[in-house]
DNA sequence: ATAGTCAAAATGCGAT
DNA sequence: ATCGCATTTTGACTAT
């Protein structure tokens, strides 16, 4: 097997994989090159930071100003392998020492569904908060976020409702934090496949033989399907690509007309 | 002091 | 209403 990629750059690698996206009807074929072109589009951003420092794909309005007005706001960082970012955890880790156990409250200067406000209408500098605002989680509530999000993927209404009061947080914040952790888990589990399919691997390709004939015979152009095992990790969420990628079975004969 | 960088909270949108 | 997904925006932090 040879490889496509120039490098081993992640970049490259997501480069090659778009090579086969010009095959139409292959729909588990576009639908995978369209997920490594978003992801792509992902580590852009990550990695020209680090190849040209200054370049960035998406430069997003930043505001230069009020840095470090959040006080005791504790940012609980993960490891961020799916940004090509290995380097930076242990930066993250020495971030994470700036934790404060007994964390004033989390900051939540203002939600737009209004459930909940940190400040009274009457308060005029509210009002000029037009500016959107994020709020940082406490280790605490990330943490028990994490252990309960290990636990179930989904929560209930009543679930919800339940965990969010427990953490003091709206139950709109605990929503939007599950559907972003599941979507993290999901580029995570990308990643990881497209880094493993792209590695150079040596095969054992079994030859299929029925009726003492070979079904399939190298250099015939037949189509041989992976036996990367794919997105095993959310099949639930992507049927097709459970069907599409399921590793390929020699031990059993045959129902269709092969 | 501030520009650069990162992860993640929040938003928008289409689909179910 | 909630989901997945992509994107924007922000707070926290580092580097210069």
């Amino acid at each position: 097997m040879t490889s496509k990629f120039s490098t081993f750059l992640i970049k490259d690698i997501l480069t090659g994989l778009e090579a086969p996206c010009g095959n139409p009807g292959n729909t588990a074929a576009e639908e995978l090159c369209a997920l490594a072109r978003n992801l792509r589009a992902g580590f852009d951003n990550a990695i020209q930071k680090r190849l040209s420092p200054g370049k960035r794909v998406s430069e997003s309005h930043r505001s230069g100003t009020g840095k470090k007005e959040g006080g005791a706001a504790t940012q609980f960082r993960e490891g961020t392998a799916e940004s090509a970012g290995m380097q930076y955890v242990e930066r993250n880790k020495r971030q994470r020492n700036h934790v404060e156990a007994g964390m004033k409250g989390f900051l939540h200067h203002y939600h737009r569904g209004g459930e909940t406000s940190s400040c009274s209408p009457e308060e005029s500098h509210c009002a000029a908060a037009k500016k959107r605002s994020r709020a940082a989680f406490s280790h605490e509530q990330v943490h028990e976020l994490e252990r309960r999000f290990s636990a179930q993927r989904y929560l209930s209404g009543p679930e919800r409702a339940d965990l969010a009061c427990a953490l003091k947080l709206t139950e709109t914040q605990v929503k939007i934090w599950f559907q972003n952790r599941r979507y993290k888990t999901k580029r995570r589990q990308l990643a990881t496949d497209l880094a493993a399919l792209s590695s150079p691997k040596t095969v054992a390709v079994k030859v299929l033989v029925r009726n003492e004939q070979k079904q399939w015979i190298p250099g015939s152009g037949a189509h041989l399907p992976t036996t990367v095992p794919l997105y095993h990790g959310y099949q639930y969420q992507q049927p097709f690509l459970h069907q599409c990628y399921q590793p390929y079975s020699t031990d059993r004969s045959y129902g269709g007309t092969f």
